[in-house]
DNA sequence: ATAATAGTGTCTGTGAGACATTATGTA
DNA sequence: TACATAATGTCTCACAGACACTATTAT
């Protein structure tokens, strides 16, 4: 059996929340050819000298090595083959969806946050097709927010009704009743994937906030009977 | 830039449903080392002298070459990739679901059905990871008949209530209301995923059924937005 | 007091769950 | 007629949607 001349790497779509509740996505300036200089998806090749366990490793040593980051959640998105995303052939990509806590601060002038939005409507071009993946991974982001608590891991382990409301909206692409997410929440409690601090935030003006704690119980965030829009 | 030395390949879980309502796995003997003559999951390498325009194409081929059969619904579901799975080294798979039509035949002794539940709960070894690419394919499908029509590709495009019943529960494992079930196919008319053809099928016994048709109006099945579990 | 923000309560609609009832065929 | 199977109807419950109302802080 020859050695199949494949080219496969891990691309990274990390995501973290802004303060001002919109979505950034981490991007690194390339090293090498093709594309050197330019800004793309963090990632790394996979081959037989590798030293990853696996692609999940692989995966996270793409975030670690390039980034020094630490993803809150990691989950493969999926695999885009094909002879033209690379100039140098037939390539494979195995991408992931990672979110980021709020406070991810970045090391270095190679790294950055830009707004997703700026991606997905075109407006900031990203080589190979690191775009595509982008859409893709923000599709699952926003399905998986219809009937899941995945976007809980875009925030701090200690968060705000206020601020959970902004990572589902930010998700979504589009607004939530607060009341419908309070009802979510509750019922992550009695299961114990959400645990009330008796601590309170205070805002700038307003009433005080509780303290909610995300206590995951599980991978993938808490599964809901019924979806979170009409 | 050197040749990556990674053996990368799809393989293909495909599922039908039998007559007495059971998920069977279509299963192939493998022609060449590693593991000649045992029986395995039919799949292809890919790799640079491959004629594959996607990934998704050498998803294809691997179900026409192989065993001449189209599917009704071919979804990737996830990459695996480690030293262990494959004895020649490092190795990728990309795996898919493959749901098949209840009349699909085979040609030649070298394909054959088995029950997917021998293979679920070990009763039937497979060689490399391919058991655990079944687990991870059903639990896809599983969860997916939760919340979309995607067994409905099991059956054939006319179908009664009782064959649905059936290709829900052999995804789900598990008991399901008739009656919900006859909801959900009732919204899946409004929205011309399914039509009432005028004709009726005549059982041994009983009363005759309704025949109803599957028109898919876009990929991956009818999404409701309520879980069809407790 | 007023503004701002957080949290609760109420009413409606939808669809699943469970089960009873009716409908339509065969033996 | 008896039986088997399909199809429909009824009632309850959980929860999303919408919106009103109350609570607690700062200025």
């Amino acid at each position: 059996m020859s050695a199949a001349e494949v080219l496969a790497g891990v691309d990274i779509v990390a995501l973290r929340l802004s303060e001002e509740g919109v979505l950034q996505l981490l991007l690194i300036r390339r090293a090498q050819a093709p594309f050197a200089e330019q800004w793309a998806l963090p990632g790394v090749l996979v081959n037989g000298r590798c030293v990853d366990a696996s692609l999940d490793a692989a995966a996270e040593r793409a975030l670690h090595d390039k980034a020094r980051i630490a993803p809150q959640h990691l989950e493969q998105v999926a695999t885009v083959g094909n002879m033209a995303r690379d100039p140098r052939g037939w390539s494979l990509s195995t991408f992931y969806l990672a979110l980021l806590a709020p406070d991810t601060e970045l090391q270095g002038d190679d790294l950055r946050f830009v707004a997703l939005a700026e991606v997905l409507d075109g407006r900031l071009a990203l080589p190979f097709d690191h775009a595509h993946l982008v859409v893709q991974a923000a599709e699952r982001l926003a399905s998986k927010a219809v009937y899941t608590s995945l976007p809980l891991y875009l925030l701090a382990p200690r968060f705000t009704v206020t601020e959970a409301l902004a990572a589902f909206q930010a998700s979504l692409g589009q607004a939530v009743q607060h009341t419908t997410l309070r009802g979510r929440l509750e019922k992550m409690k009695q299961h114990g994937w959400v645990l009330d601090t008796g601590a309170k935030n205070q805002p700038k003006m307003g009433r005080p906030q509780n303290l909610l704690e995300h206590r995951p119980q599980g991978a993938g965030g808490f599964i809901f009977d019924r979806s979170v829009l009409s």
